[in-house]
DNA sequence: CAATAAATTAGAATTCTTCTAAACAAGAAA
DNA sequence: TTTCTTGTTTAGAAGAATTCTAATTTATTG
């Protein structure tokens, strides 16, 4: 890893007022050098184990919930025995394989929605979350 | 409630081949006599203590499922922490209010989704699922 | 440094869901 | 009917994901 980049990941946690912690450093690394991802706890758990990382399972689960908060991971949730964790923050889509339990993203300028009626009363959008379900084509 | 209706949910069960047992047909009536439902299991089940329905949380969920794989239900994801059930089987959306937790439907015609990218290799659509989550407008 | 406020942690606790193995009920056959 | 087979229900244990607790450690500020 190089020194421009840790220093990157330091600037991005200090500006989202968390401060840098060796922990929340080593899960930025994780999680944001190397493209987008689609994490879960567990997962990101052992990435970290796998990396000589030593950091709780607690403390994955609350600085999921931080770098939410924060804006800088977004929660997907397609599948209700676990939540995904999205490194993509700008609004779009996704595709879900069933078999694998895989996500993919969709660009939000690819796919439309439209004729969404009216909201119910006294409500706003808060997002419009397009999960397209694929399988495997058997043969 | 009438005799017919009963009738009806028995048929319902037998063609779908379910055992119209007395647990099935009280969670039928329960799910299916009264509109579209959006419901979770614990729900389902203090419907039922409610109803003087003795029945098992472990029924609740067996039968669920059954419905589920069945066609007689469909399960809707929208919270990480729970499972919908939906007694609309038709394609539709969903409107989920992020405050109480409610689901509302979106008839299929009234929202459209185009531009759907290209699915990803040897995969096919299994369903394609919108929720638009709205939040109260505070003022 | 010292003070204080925030972050981390192990492990317990919670919540939702599934499993297990025994008891029970339904339908089929005699 | 009665019997047989198989499907269903059940209580409670077990499991999985997540949150909580209270103590300890670490980062930041003065």
């Amino acid at each position: 890893m190089v020194q421009s980049e840790l220093a990157d990941l330091e600037k991005k946690l200090r500006d989202a007022q968390l401060r840098p912690t060796k922990q929340r450093l080593a899960l930025a690394q994780l999680l944001f050098s190397d493209g987008n991802r689609h994490i879960t706890a567990e997962r990101l758990h052992s990435d970290a184990m796998g990396a000589n990382v030593a950091i709780s399972l607690a403390t994955i689960y609350n600085n999921l919930h931080q770098f939410t908060a924060a804006g800088l991971l977004r929660e997907v949730v397609v599948d209700s025995s676990r939540s995904y964790f999205d490194t993509n923050v700008m609004p779009h889509h996704h595709f879900f394989h069933e078999q694998s339990g895989t996500l993919e993203d969709i660009e939000k300028n690819d796919l439309k929605v439209d004729n969404i009626p009216p909201l119910p009363e006294g409500t706003e959008i808060s997002s419009v979350d397009v999960i397209v379900r694929v399988s495997s084509t058997r043969r």
